[in-house]
RNA sequence: UGGGCUAUCGCCAAACGGUAAGGCAACGGACUCUGACUCCGUCAUUUCAAGGUUCGAAUCCUUGUAGCCCAGCCA
C-alpha cells in the first residue's frame, strides 16, 4: 500500500490526508473515491488545478478512484463549449479519469425520486411563495425566518404539486420544492432552503426533457452517494453547506454516506481570476482572449508555455490547508524553470540586436560550430551553428563608459561569444543621434571553443547569431498583468492594470535551428530566459516566441 | 453585533503536551563558456494578544483581537 510507505516515510500528510487515514483504520470506508464537479459555465484556471490534481491525486495515493462530473443542474450558465474545454484541459494536466465521465443530469430521474422520497416523508414541500417573499420570510443573519405558510401541506397534496411542477403546469418562479428542516437555524443553509426550481429552459444535456431542476445543496450529495464518493473535497465557502449535505444524505437513507471535506482555494499574487475581469479586459481588447498568456486559466498556461509537470509541482509545494492565503507568483516561475532547465535545449537568440563586426575574421569566410544543446543533459545532443564575421549580440551587451563591475563588451574589453572565440572591442560607431549601430572588436583564432586554451581568462561571456544566417523572429516578453505596487483592484474596484505587461519585440535574431520550432515547443534563450512557440500566433515563416519566465539574475544593468 | 472557519518567518507550510521541519523569496560566499545552474552558509529564543494550567504549551483553558464565508429559485 503506497499510503503505508507514506507513512514510514514520515512525510507530513495534509489535514484531507489526515482524515482519510483515520477513515480508513477506523472501517468508515474501504476505499478513496474522489471527484472533480465543476459546472460547465467557464473555463478552467489554476485555481481549479489544485482541486483537480489534489483530487486526482489522492485517488492515486490510495489506490482509489477519481471521476469526472459536469455539476450541470443550472441550464442557464451552461455550455457544451465550456464542457469540452474543460475536458480539454483536464486531459492536459493529466487526471485521468477513466471511464468515469459523469453529467450530474444525467441523474436528473433519480433526483427527481429523491425528492418524492422526501415529501413522503414529510421532510419536504412546495411552496407557492415568490422569490422576494422567500427571501422575506428567512430573515436575517441575526433574526430568525417566519414559517412558509405552505410548509403544513398534507403529502398527497405536495406529491401532486410537485409531479404539476415537473410537468409543466407552473410557469418559472411559480412554484418551489422546499426541505423542510428549520426556519429558526443560525445557519441560513438551514432554513427550508429551495431544493427544486421551476426553469422551462433547454438543457445542453437533457434537452427539454425537464422544466424543474435541483438545486446544487441538493443534487450534490445525490450525485456523491450514487457514485460512491467516499471523500468529496470542496472549497471553505461550503462549509456551513455541511449541515445540509449531512442531512440529505442522512434523509435519503444512503449505505455508504460521503464525506464532505472543505479546503482553502488556491490563490496566486497579483493575477486575475474573476470571470467579469476576463471579460472586460478580453472586451476591452486588453488580453486577446481567454488563453492571453499574461493570464492564467490553464489554457493561458499552456500558451505560455507552461507544463503539466510544473503546475503539478507548483500544487505540491503550495500544500493544501484550510487557511486563506495567496501564494507568491515566484513559487510558480521557480516550477517551471526547475521543469525547463534541464529538458530543454539552450539555443542562442538576440532580442535586441546591435552589429558585432570581427575585423580580422576574413570577410565571406564562414566555419560550423558543433555545440551541446544542454550542456547540462547531454541526451539533448548537439547542433551546428555558424560563426561569421558579422553577428548581432544585445545592445546591452555594450557600453561606451561601462559602471564597475560591468563584465561585458567595452572598449578595450575581451569577453568570450558563447560557444566560439574570445573577442576584444575596439572600436564602435554611432549615428548622428548617438546611437550605437555597430561594434567593432578583433578576434583571437587561439580561443576556439573546444580548443583547449588556457591562456588567459575573460570575466564576461555573451551570446550571438551570425547575421547572414539568423532568423527574424517575434517575441513577446510579459509581466504581471497587475501593478504589484498598489495591488489588484483600484479603490473604484476597476483592475489595477500594469502598462507594461506586454512588450512586443519584433526585431529579433534567433540561430537558425529554431526555425523547425513548433506550437509549443520550448528552450532556453541562454542569459533569456525559457521561451515558448506561440500556438495561436506564430507562422512557420513568421515564428512567434513567447517569454514563459525570466532566468534569475542577480546582476542589474545601472541606468 | 447570529452562525461557521482561520491566525506559525516577506510568501506557502509542518509540528497533534516533550522544547519551532521544509520549500519559495532574500542575503552572503565558492564555482562557472549563461551575472544562469550547482554547491556552501545566513534567515522565527518564538507561534495574533494578554492571562492561566503544567516539570514542560504553537499545541490545553480563559478573555480578547484580526481576517474570510453565509440572508440566490447560482455553484
Amino acid at each position: 500500500m503506497s499510503e503505508n510507505e507514506n507513512i514510514e516515510k514520515n512525510e507530513s500528510r495534509n489535514f484531507i490526508e489526515q482524515i482519510i487515514d483515520k477513515d480508513l483504520q477506523e472501517g468508515v470506508c474501504t476505499t478513496v473515491h474522489t471527484r472533480f464537479p465543476p459546472e460547465p459555465n467557464g473555463y478552467l484556471h489554476i485555481g481549479h488545478a489544485k482541486s483537480i490534481l489534489l483530487n486526482y491525486g489522492l485517488a492515486k495515493e490510495y489506490g482509489g478512484k477519481f471521476n469526472m462530473r459536469f455539476d450541470d443542474t443550472n441550464p442557464t450558465k451552461e455550455r457544451v463549449e465550456f464542457v469540452e474545454s474543460i475536458k480539454e484541459d483536464i486531459k492536459w494536466l493529466g487526471a485521468d479519469w477513466e471511464d468515469r465521465l459523469f453529467f450530474a443530469s444525467d441523474y436528473f430521474g433519480q433526483m427527481y425520486e429523491a425528492a418524492v422520497k422526501l415529501i413522503r416523508k414529510g421532510k419536504a414541500y412546495v411552496s407557492d411563495l415568490t422569490a422576494e417573499q422567500i427571501r422575506e420570510y428567512r430573515g436575517t443573519l441575526t433574526e430568525a425566518g417566519k414559517e412558509d405558510p405552505n410548509c403544513n401541506r398534507s403529502i398527497e397534496e405536495n406529491l401532486k404539486l410537485f409531479e404539476d411542477m415537473k410537468n409543466g403546469v407552473y410557469k418559472d418562479g411559480e412554484k418551489v420544492l422546499r426541505a423542510k428542516i428549520d426556519m429558526a437555524s443560525p445557519n441560513m443553509n438551514m432554513r427550508d432552503p429551495v431544493i427544486y426550481r421551476v426553469a422551462h429552459m433547454t438543457h445542453h444535456n437533457t434537452g427539454d426533457q425537464w422544466c424543474i431542476y435541483p438545486m446544487y445543496d441538493f443534487a450534490h450529495p445525490i450525485e456523491d452517494a450514487i457514485e460512491g464518493i467516499t471523500h468529496s473535497i470542496c472549497t471553505l465557502e461550503f462549509e456551513d453547506h455541511r449541515p445540509l449535505y449531512d442531512w440529505v444524505v442522512r434523509e435519503l437513507e444512503y449505505e455508504n454516506p460521503p464525506k464532505q471535506i472543505e479546503f482553502a482555494k488556491l490563490y496566486l499574487t497579483n493575477v486575475v481570476t474573476g470571470k467579469r475581469y476576463i471579460k472586460k479586459l478580453v472586451e476591452d481588447g486588453i488580453v486577446d482572449g481567454w488563453d492571453d498568456p499574461r493570464l492564467v486559466s490553464i489554457a493561458a498556461l499552456r500558451r505560455r508555455g507552461f507544463t503539466p509537470d510544473s503546475i503539478q509541482k507548483f500544487v505540491e509545494l503550495c500544500g493544501v490547508s484550510k487557511s486563506n492565503s495567496s501564494v507568491d507568483y515566484a513559487m510558480l516561475e521557480y516550477c517551471i524553470r526547475e521543469d525547463l532547465k534541464l529538458s530543454r535545449p539552450r539555443m542562442m537568440a538576440v532580442l535586441d540586436p546591435i552589429k558585432l563586426i570581427i575585423d580580422n575574421y576574413p570577410e565571406g569566410q564562414t566555419e560550423s560550430l558543433e555545440v551541446p544543446n544542454n550542456l547540462e543533459n547531454e541526451s539533448l545532443g548537439t547542433r551546428q551553428i555558424t560563426f561569421s564575421r558579422e553577428l548581432y549580440i544585445e545592445r546591452e551587451d555594450f557600453m561606451e563608459e561601462p559602471p564597475k563591475k560591468y563584465f561585458r563588451l567595452f572598449p578595450g574589453n575581451e569577453v568570450r561569444l558563447m560557444n566560439a572565440y574570445f573577442v576584444t572591442c575596439t572600436d564602435f560607431v554611432k549615428d548622428e543621434n548617438g546611437k550605437v549601430t555597430e561594434v567593432h572588436c578583433t578576434y583571437d583564432p587561439e580561443t576556439k571553443c573546444g580548443s583547449g586554451f588556457q591562456g588567459r581568462k575573460v570575466k564576461g561571456t555573451i551570446h550571438w547569431v551570425s547575421a547572414a544566417d539568423a532568423v527574424k523572429v517575434q517575441v513577446r516578453l510579459y509581466e504581471n498583468i497587475i501593478d504589484e505596487e498598489k495591488g489588484v483592484y483600484n479603490e473604484d474596484g476597476s483592475l489595477n492594470l500594469n502598462p507594461n505587461s506586454l512588450t512586443v519585440l519584433t526585431d529579433c535574431y534567433a540561430e537558425p535551428a529554431l526555425k523547425q520550432a513548433k506550437a509549443y515547443d520550448s528552450f532556453q534563450f541562454v542569459r533569456q530566459g525559457f521561451f515558448c512557440v506561440d500556438a495561436k500566433d506564430s507562422k512557420e515563416d513568421a515564428l512567434v516566441f513567447n517569454r514563459i519566465v525570466s532566468l534569475k539574475s542577480s546582476y542589474v544593468l545601472p541606468k
